[in-house]
RNA sequence: GGCCGGGUAGCUCAGUCGGCAGAGCACGCGCCUGAAAAGCGCGGGGUCACCGGAUCGACGCCGGUCCCGGCCA
């Protein structure tokens, strides 16, 4: 039985990767796994604050660079990978720090998450069928009469989780709700693991998303994105990625002004912590550390935390 | 200076024969099992530019003032 396996988890922009890499150095025994959804994609490096190809060289990194731009990613892929990954680390004698903000991502890996299959082209129909309102309130319909328990879980207006419960119905014919009580039980992860958070006051993070994407900016994201706009076509998955989206409508002529793309990607990364804020908080197993301003500041309690 | 158009939520704008003001976005609060950097629900917000007038009642009608845009001089 090897040491648990540490986690940071938190906003973007938070500060994780930086804390990580001390983290690594302190103890010299653990491999970094990435969990993130987008940083799995090669190519989208500047906009994902990927870490670099030094910071990779101090550190093994994990799910980075593990896709090509063009594949549709899923969580069911990234619990596979991420699993075989952390076998391997632990095969090494080493302990895996897994680092991200992908919340359903870190539940895959650590939680016992049945996945249930899918079938893209089901799934499509069925989303086709959903695009209207009434549509989707049949659809709500037939989904609360086969399966009231998974009904239950989902608002009748979301459209993405209706079809994706009916498809497992439809190419498993067992329902959504047989795979598992959903996301609220917070057992024990399937390995011993110890999960910080890292938490800033928001305007601090506010301020932090709007410096960094000022530096993507100047490192050059809008010819990444153009580069790889023109290489082929980006995933659905891969083409949202905050950022990428706004910069492609940029290069689309849809949104004009470059200024507006960035600010509307700015816009979008707040939401999108305001998310990760409410996924994570509801997770008893994170010990939190606050700091007032540089994430930094967390090191030393962190370090005296995990080794104890 | 003259003529025309406009001034309504943080932003872009809709609106009513005169009957206690709406939408989208933003913002706030929340949800979450194969797109999750996705998707979805709920909510707070406005002396309707300003001053005066007629009216039971004005954001709307009348008069004036200020500001913005266009055309003419």
């Amino acid at each position: 039985m090897t040491a648990p396996h540490l986690a940071i988890v938190g906003p973007t922009a938070s500060g994780k990767s930086a804390l990580a890499l001390e983290v690594a150095c302190a103890f010299g025994d653990v491999e970094i796994v990435s969990i993130d959804s987008m940083q799995v994609y090669r190519g989208l490096d500047i906009g994902t604050a990927k870490p670099t190809p030094a910071e990779r060289a101090a550190v093994p990194h994990h799910l980075v660079d593990v896709a090509d731009p063009g594949d549709e990613w899923s969580v069911a892929r990234f619990q596979r990978e991420a699993r075989v990954a952390i076998a391997d680390i632990e095969r090494r004698g080493h302990r895996a720090l897994l680092v991200g903000g992908t919340g359903l991502y870190v539940q895959a890996v650590i939680d016992p998450l049945a996945i249930p299959p899918e079938d893209r082209a089901v799934r499509d129909a069925l989303l086709a069928r959903t695009a209207t309102p009434v549509g989707l309130a049949a659809a709500y319909d037939a989904l609360q009469r086969a399966d009231p328990a998974a009904a239950a879980r989902i608002e009748p207006g979301n459209a993405r989780r209706v079809a994706r419960a009916l498809e497992v119905l439809e190419i498993t014919g067992r329902p959504f709700s047989s795979f598992g009580a959903g996301l609220q039980e917070f057992g024990p992860p399937v390995f011993p693991v110890r999960i910080a958070g890292v938490w800033l006051p928001r305007p601090v993070l506010n301020d932090r998303i709007e410096r960094r994407f000022a530096l993507m900016r100047a490192a050059g994201l809008v010819d990444e994105v153009r580069g790889l706009a023109g290489r082929g076509a980006l995933s659905r998955t891969a083409r949202q990625a905050i950022g990428y989206r706004e910069v492609l409508a940029h290069l689309d002529g849809e949104m004009p002004v470059v200024d507006d793309a960035f600010a509307a990607a700015v816009v979008r990364t707040r939401q999108f912590a305001r998310r990760q804020r409410m996924w994570f908080r509801r997770d008893p197993r994170i010990r939190w550390f606050g700091a007032s301003g540089n994430p930094c500041s967390i090191l030393p309690a962190l370090l005296a935390s995990w080794s104890a």
